[in-house]
DNA sequence: CTTAGGG
DNA sequence: CCCTAAG
């Protein structure tokens, strides 16, 4: 086979694996108005490194930051980058742009519309949090500008919004006439022109294959199995490597520390340690769990199960699910090259990393230090990781770890 | 390219 | 954290 061929392949998978995330996110989205930002935003990063030329993809990216986006939108004190005064929702506003800069004739007013509301709503949700200094800053960044077009129901629905800005009242009926849910009602309306609605071809190919490999009963209800999903990147004589994105195993990792501190809120309640669910296989010798796929049973039903909203991550997962900004990200090849980059010199382990890694290996286990590090997404590398392991016996701080989040299996 | 172990 | 041997 040629490499020309590979890579013509390979193009086709990643196409495949896009459509098929659009397909997670956006069901995600229309079923529970929701979508799971800490999960979905793997899959996006991912996606958008990759090399994608055909308009489709990008466009596909796009309405999945979009989506993640408006779960977020309540939020108006997120950030989706550092140094950015935009709230959640004006930064929408923005993607939406763009989602719809070429729209077609027919569907232009419903989109210039569903962006006036995003508008609207990016000032309501400030009120509703009885922040109306925030919402008046929204309100001039957004509003302000809209001197070219000068209709008529613009500009009295410009001056109905100030009004209820002056009165500072958060049960103002402007406010209380619409929920946020109606919002994304709204948006997904508007959005469903962007998805395209058949079964991506990945599922397809994925189901034909799973009739007659498994009679197990997670593979029937038309959930996805990943499994025969990376079977299918092999035959199409794809490398795992390149073409599977980690994604998969730092979902692993994420869920995995969801766990851990959903188990630590309940506390002393039960006794049972989260590793005995999460980790089901221990009797493996080292070497079969070496060649042992990502434990999928696990991550096919957390596919469908990942609806809950988790605001109790620790400060470094939030850190690290920060969203990176598609318009830039957009056009570079290697989304690990676009990490936190290392000072030069040597960089002290912060507790919180620290903790990520050991749970990184109650997960993947000792010795697996290159699948660790892809699961961190660390710019460490597997030696080193392979150092603080040691480090971390000798110095003792295993015991705090150990108290933490429970033994390491062997 | 990965890991284990010595330095 | 680096180096190196071995898989």
């Amino acid at each position: 086979m040629s490499t020309a061929d590979l890579d013509e392949k390979q193009q086709t998978v990643t196409r495949w694996i896009v459509e098929y995330a659009v397909f997670v996110v956006w069901n995600d989205f229309v079923k529970h108005k929701t979508v799971d930002r800490n999960n979905n935003r793997d899959l996006i990063q991912w996606i958008a490194g990759q090399i994608i030329t055909g308009k489709r993809e990008i466009q596909q990216s796009y309405l999945m930051s979009l989506l993640c986006r408006l779960n977020d939108g309540r939020n108006y004190m997120i950030r989706y980058n550092e140094d950015s005064i935009l709230t959640v929702l004006e930064d929408a506003a923005e993607v939406l742009q763009i989602l719809i800069k070429d729209i077609k004739p027919p569907l232009y007013k419903e989109g210039q519309d569903f962006l006036k509301a995003m508008r609207q709503e990016a000032v309501y949700v400030c009120c509703r949090a009885n922040n109306f200094d925030d919402a008046k800053e929204v309100f001039n960044r957004q509003f302000s500008s809209s001197a070219d077009k000068g209709a008529e129901d613009k500009e009295h629905n410009k001056q109905e919004i100030q009004k209820m800005l002056k009165t500072k009242n958060p049960q103002h009926h402007l406010l209380t006439s619409h929920e946020y849910d109606d919002f994304l009602l709204k948006a997904q309306n508007f959005l469903k022109h962007f998805v395209n609605t058949g079964k991506p071809s990945l599922l397809k190919m994925a189901e034909s294959r799973q009739d007659h490999t498994t009679a197990d009963p997670i593979c029937r209800d038309k959930r996805v199995n990943l499994g025969s999903l990376m079977k299918v990147c092999d035959e199409m004589g794809v490398s795992k490597e390149s073409s599977w994105p980690n994604f998969m195993e730092q979902r692993a990792l994420k869920e995995h520390l969801q766990q851990v501190n959903q188990e630590k809120k309940k506390q002393s309640n039960t006794n049972i340690n989260a590793n005995a669910a999460s980790t089901p296989t221990k009797e493996c010798s080292p070497k079969k769990r070496k060649h042992a796929a990502v434990d999928e049973s696990r991550m096919d039903t957390s596919l469908a199960s990942r609806v809950q909203e988790n605001s109790n991550l620790n400060p470094y997962v939030i850190l690290n699910a920060e969203l990176p900004q598609l318009q830039t990200k957009i056009n570079e090849k290697s989304p690990t090259k676009s990490l936190p980059s290392p000072g030069k010199l040597r960089n002290p382990w912060l507790e919180a990393e620290v903790n990520e890694f050991y749970q990184a290996v109650q997960i993947f286990g000792i010795g697996n230090w290159s699948r660790i590090k892809n699961a961190m997404r660390t710019y460490r590398t597997n030696v080193q990781l392979k150092d603080k392991w040691r480090t971390i016996l000798k110095t003792g701080e295993i015991n705090r770890l150990k108290k933490l989040f429970g033994d390491v299996k062997k």
